[in-house]
DNA sequence: TATACATATTCGTCAATACGGATATAATGA
DNA sequence: TCATTATATCCGTATTGACGAATATGTATA
């Protein structure tokens, strides 16, 4: 029975990893759980295009969602395969290097602390309140 | 004049490690530079194929080629983008703990080692003596 | 120059995917 | 139950990539 599962799919993992947006959302979970609406505020695109693309991470086995009433929280999962870990660690790790990518994590800040500025997201859940019990842990 | 260098493509990047056939390639030069036709015998598929997965690694930056008389050698290179560099140097790593990438690596050893059994490649260059000059060096 | 050998490219086809736009589903509250 | 909000999925289309088969290019050698 335990030997049932798939064994890890290389390839689906690296197409998962082959996308712009896909990088960005990642590097927006990059340490913590986030809601759908964040990510259409802060990335500022079509949100079926967001949720596609959430939905690409999901079947790749990257990210798993939590539904919280009407909002889904997205987080990283840590792959089944140890190689596979820790090159998504060393990927989160060098985006947070990247210009654009500090850029969205401003923005994301920006949208959970300053949250009235965003009327629509008035009553969101905040990431920060959230954080402890959903943390992701790679290493 | 400096600066006219295009950033550094990463959805080609991941793009490029996305498919089975290139990262047995890449898992092939993982510490040495490799003839073209090493890489026909030891995968067993057609010659078209490896060459166009090889040029696809090639305009991707991820190898460079060498010619030397009528055979090819291919080498990974570092990418100029620090992170991505860490980042394929860790899916080297990973790879080497594979088992099927293992065995292709037992099988290139036997092709070079025992070049008398591959009647067609008598006169094919030799891994091991131009290892020395040609080093990878992503670290 | 003609031939053989190693490698690269082209062509046609098929599958996968990205996208915008429209719509469906799920949960909440009046 | 109906409306609203948050999210997901479907549809048609355009692009990209993988493949086998055929062919072209480059190099050495007779």
């Amino acid at each position: 029975m335990a030997s049932l599962q798939k064994p890890f799919d290389v390839e689906r993992f690296f197409q998962a990893l082959a996308d712009k947006t896909r990088l960005r959302l990642l590097n927006l979970m990059c340490d913590q759980e986030i809601c759908v609406c964040y990510f259409v505020e802060v990335l500022g695109q079509p949100q079926p295009k967001i949720s596609r693309h959430l939905a690409y991470l999901r079947n790749a086995g990257i990210v798993t969602a939590r539904r919280e009433g009407k909002w889904m929280h997205y987080r990283i999962v840590a792959p089944p395969n140890a190689g596979a870990a820790r090159v998504l660690q060393e990927i989160l790790d060098w985006l947070k290097e990247e210009k654009a990518m500090q850029a969205d994590r401003t923005r994301l800040t920006r949208a959970c602390c300053a949250p009235q500025k965003f009327v629509t997201l008035q009553n969101a859940p905040q990431p920060a309140t959230i954080e402890a019990n959903t943390a992701v842990v790679l290493r």
